[in-house]
DNA sequence: ATGGTAGCCTTGCTA
C-alpha cells in the first residue's frame, strides 16, 4: 500500500446508520476513518461489526448526544480521549491517536447556536482550546490530519446562501477568525487547497430539500501538518452516502497521503 | 406566516 486514505464523516448517530456506515466502508475503503456524532457510549458503540470489515476502534461516546471515534486498519496507538485545556467540559467531541506514524484526530466542534446564548460561548471557548492544543502538536513536527465536523463555515463560498447564513454560529465572524487564527498556525484545508473555492458541500439538512436542491454547507474538513500537506495526493468530497436512504446530513469526505 | 426532518428515549433537546 502505497497511500494512506483517510476519511471524516459525521454519522448522526452509528447506531442508526449502521447499514449506510458499512456500505460506505466496504465501497470506500479508507485506512482511517474519523466519525463524528456516533451519539451513544462507548459500550454501546457497534464495534464487533466494524472489526469484521477489518478495522480496529477508538472510541470516545456519550450517552445521546455527540460522542467520537476513530476507525483503522492499521493499529491504533497512543489514543487521547478529550481536547485538553479542561477537565470540566464532560462533552465527547475529541478522540486523538496515531496511525502508521500519522497523528490523526476526530472532531466534533460545538454547534454554537443560538449565539445569544451560552452555546456560543462555549463554542468560542472550545475554539480556543483546539488552537492551543493544535499549536502544541505542531511542535511535533510530524504528519498530522486534524479532521472533522468543525461547524464552521470557512468563507461565503463555503455556503449556499450567505446572507440568510450571516448571523449563524457557523458563520459569525468571531467563529471564522477562531478558525482562521488556527489555520494560520501553518495547517492546510486539503480540500481548499486542492480544489480552491468551488461551493462545494458536506451538509445539507435534511429539511425543506436541501440536498435535492444542492443547498449546502462546507463544514468538515481535513486540517493538515506541513508534514502531511507536503504527502497531500487527493481530497474529495464524497457525497454518494447522503443521496442513499437513511443518510446522514453529512456526507464523508477524505483524504489520501503518500506512504 | 415561521414551517419543514431526524435521532435520542424526552414528549423536549439538539442539530
Amino acid at each position: 500500500m502505497s497511500e494512506l486514505k483517510i476519511a471524516s464523516w459525521n454519522v448522526n448517530s452509528i447506531r442508526a446508520r449502521l447499514p449506510n456506515v458499512l456500505a460506505w466502508l466496504d465501497e470506500a475503503e479508507p485506512d482511517v476513518a474519523l466519525l463524528q456524532e456516533i451519539k451513544c457510549q462507548s459500550e454501546s458503540f457497534p464495534a464487533l461489526e466494524i472489526e469484521d470489515r477489518g478495522y480496529n476502534v477508538a472510541v470516545f461516546g456519550q450517552k445521546s448526544y455527540n460522542g467520537v471515534a476513530i476507525l483503522s486498519k492499521n493499529p491504533i496507538e497512543d489514543a487521547i480521549l478529550g481536547l485538553p485545556g479542561d477537565p470540566s467540559d464532560e462533552q465527547a467531541r475529541y478522540i486523538e491517536a496515531v496511525v502508521v506514524g500519522v497523528r490523526v484526530a476526530s472532531i466534533y466542534l460545538p454547534n454554537g447556536n443560538p449565539v445569544d446564548t451560552e452555546k456560543f460561548t462555549y463554542k468560542l471557548a472550545w475554539m480556543e482550546r483546539l488552537h492551543d492544543h493544535a499549536q502544541a502538536l505542531l511542535r511535533h513536527e510530524e504528519a498530522m490530519v486534524l479532521g472533522g465536523d468543525y461547524n464552521v463555515v470557512p468563507s461565503d463560498d463555503d455556503v449556499y446562501d450567505a446572507a440568510a447564513w450571516k448571523d449563524d454560529a457557523l458563520c459569525r465572524p468571531e467563529t471564522r477568525a477562531r478558525y482562521r487564527a488556527t489555520l494560520y498556525l501553518g495547517l492546510t484545508d486539503a480540500f481548499r487547497a486542492l480544489h480552491g473555492e468551488v461551493g462545494a458541500y458536506t451538509f445539507w439538512d435534511y429539511q425543506k430539500g436541501r440536498w435535492q436542491r444542492d443547498e449546502g454547507l462546507r463544514i468538515d474538513h481535513l486540517l493538515l501538518s506541513p508534514q502531511a500537506a507536503d504527502r497531500l495526493l487527493a481530497c474529495e468530497i464524497a457525497s454518494g452516502p447522503r443521496g442513499r436512504p437513511k443518510a446522514s446530513d453529512h456526507t464523508p469526505i477524505w483524504c489520501s497521503l503518500s506512504a
